[in-house]
DNA sequence: ATGGTTTTTACTGCGTC
DNA sequence: GACGCGGTAAAAACCAT
């Protein structure tokens, strides 16, 4: 049986409720504050500046139809993090002048010197070849991860400050983009194991678990612990298992006694609440499918069923009012 | 480096299909 | 016999100090 006071769990971490989509990169807070004068997001914590120029990036116009919509666009697309320029660039054209006129002779030649010139000032051969790569190498990985771009976006900005800070220095940028990837995952309450991460990786376990750390260490990434209940649904849609186990798995975890679980891998938690939570609903997976879903071995998942609770905990009332009780008006 | 804890590896036995 | 499950012992990995 559940104990009384199961409902709230760990008492001395916030609870990480405020903002679903995002947690402080510095101290890990999810209360925000928006300065709309400054178009800034900033943490109500330690006031951390999370975002900046938050502009409307959509067009200030409509577009009623694919003509109205050439006629009208004025401006390239909106402004990204995705990009080692932030999208923002600026290039030269060729050929016509701001009146569509032709360029010519004197003009022309100048036209291609500026070129030349602004394409050797703005792109910096060393550090942005490297964004570039490191930005891709974030995309691709958070897409084989199956995480929002949100992710690959707040990775970015780690993988920026990182460099910034010269954490890069003999350091490789594989490497670094995986860890970054791993640590924005986690900061979105959309955590995958390490191991997971190391496989879509181009760097090996060892490789990205250590540069992790230091990159933690180093920025100061009060990375929130990653709970057993943030990665059902990951291993739920590997197993193409039904929302009504992720569910009970859920509330097992919820059940169980909470300094039975602490400091055991998170992903063994999941998958014995999952495999038990799938035997109780006729859901059958085996420790075997499960294991490999979650990245560990059968044993060990059941070790944690042994810590696990048997039975889930009370279904939260508020939260999908039963029809049945409700009063019917005749 | 060290020591405590957790996880993995390897292996065994039992029941079921 | 193959498979799923439950267990154990020892090795390996992990983590704080």
């Amino acid at each position: 049986m559940p104990d009384a006071e199961s409902g709230d769990r760990d008492p001395d971490q916030e609870p990480p409720v405020e903002s679903d989509e995002l947690a402080c990169p510095e101290c890990g807070g999810t209360r925000f504050q928006e300065d709309e004068r400054h178009g800034e997001t900033v943490c109500a914590n330690c006031g951390l500046v999370l975002s900046e120029g938050a502009i409307d990036q959509g067009p200030d116009w409509r577009a009623f139809d694919p003509q109205q919509r050439q006629e009208r666009a004025r401006a390239g697309p909106g402004r990204t993090i995705m990009r080692h320029d932030h999208g923002l660039g600026s290039q030269i054209g060729y050929g016509r002048d701001a009146h569509g006129k032709n360029v010519r002779g004197k003009t022309k030649a100048q036209l291609g010197r500026m070129r030349r010139y602004h394409r050797q000032a703005t792109y910096r051969p060393g550090a942005d070849r490297n964004v570039v790569r490191a930005l891709s190498e974030i995309e691709r990985i958070t897409h084989a991860l199956n995480l929002p771009d949100t992710v690959a976006e707040t990775a970015a900005t780690m993988y920026r400050r990182a460099q910034a800070e010269g954490f890069l220095h003999g350091r490789s940028i594989e490497a670094t983009a995986a860890a970054c990837v791993y640590a924005a995952a986690r900061f979105q309450q959309l955590p995958r194991p390490l191991d997971t991460v190391a496989d879509q990786a181009q760097a090996s376990k060892d490789d990205l678990a250590r540069t992790y750390r230091r990159l933690s260490e180093k920025l100061q990434l009060a990375v929130p612990i990653t709970y057993p209940a943030d990665l059902l649904p990951s291993f739920t849609s590997k197993l193409d298992l039904p929302a009504t186990v992720q569910e009970r798995a859920r509330r097992l975890i919820e059940a169980s006694e909470e300094e039975r679980l602490v400091g055991k891998n998170p992903a063994s938690v999941a998958a014995a609440a999952l495999y038990r939570a799938g035997q109780q609903l006729g859901h059958g997976v085996t420790q075997k499918e499960i294991a490999g879903a979650a990245g560990v071995t059968e044993v060990t998942v059941r070790a944690r069923l042994k810590d696990l609770a048997e039975e889930p905990a009370d279904e939260d009332a508020s939260k999908d009012p039963t029809p049945d009780d409700a009063p019917v008006a005749v």
